[in-house]
DNA sequence: TTTGATGCAAAATATTTGCAGGATA
DNA sequence: TATCCTGCAAATATTTTGCATCAAA
């Protein structure tokens, strides 16, 4: 364990990080690590679920992928595309990002505030998504990736 | 399961329920389940972990406490307190409020850039605490929670 | 070759649940 | 007394790891 972060380490680019970083650009969207399991067996049947796991953690940590710890049981994983705010429906648990520009303002409204060294931020809206402000009232079953 | 929120259904002050009230309201800070059930556990030896995860749970439906679910592996609780915003310590894993005053126009902001019916949102900023950032360089072993 | 990466399966974490007996209103 | 609760333990859900083998550079 332990080890501090920014280890002097090579990453080789094996197929199975490669199909990982693809599945992740088509997706567009903010999937689960088991979601992304799934997706990436479909090209690579015999990947462990323990490899994606190991990719998702360190390629977040090298930034080339972001990774989001919001709301919900499960991490989620996206493309890195600087920071950017997500919106969760607290229905069915599905991710999208809101294109709206970072406010920096924030931060240093924190700064002012407490004792900590800010270095980032993040924000989430939660709400119903599209679809399920109008369902409303049916079941709701159903998890936030459908196909 | 399922069942949509808003159940009608009394709550019984019992005795595990008050302690686990006063134990929180007393912490002021903002701890996982099983800190909160070792808190809970001097004053009530026999309580169980499944009691404290049914009575954080229900106790925030009910939004008598808050629960947050920000980075790291484990949910967090708090006393409820309205709308307030956290940071995190990304060495240590402490978690404290950052006493600025919620943003409206955020929200205002995310209705117009998104298909989602907006309810809320939640900020967390990260950082390294007061500790951390003179430490900066040790070890950094150790929970969030040193009592 | 060298050394990081993978597959597998077991382990570690974190949280949820079924049930029979117990306590609150 | 009528229900809601609790303790216990087993069940889930997620994520992490040890290790022998494989493969990128």
């Amino acid at each position: 364990m332990g080890k501090g972060a920014g280890e002097k380490q090579k990453l080789r680019m094996t197929r199975q990080r490669r199909v990982l970083l693809e599945v992740l650009a088509k997706a567009g969207t903010h999937p689960t690590a088991d979601e992304i399991y799934r997706m990436v067996r479909r090209r690579l049947p015999h990947i462990s679920l323990g490899t994606v796991y190991r990719n998702l953690e360190l390629l977040s940590e090298k930034g080339i992928i972001g990774k989001l710890d919001l709301g919900g049981t499960q991490r989620r994983f996206d493309q890195e595309r600087g920071l950017h705010y997500h919106v969760r429906c607290v229905r069915c648990g599905r991710v999208d990002d809101v294109p709206i520009k970072p406010a920096a303002g924030l931060e240093r409204a924190a700064r002012k505030a407490t004792d900590y060294r800010i270095t980032g931020h993040r924000l989430e809206f939660v709400g119903l998504c599209a679809r399920c402000k109008t369902d409303a009232g049916a079941p709701a079953e159903g998890g936030p990736e459908s196909g």
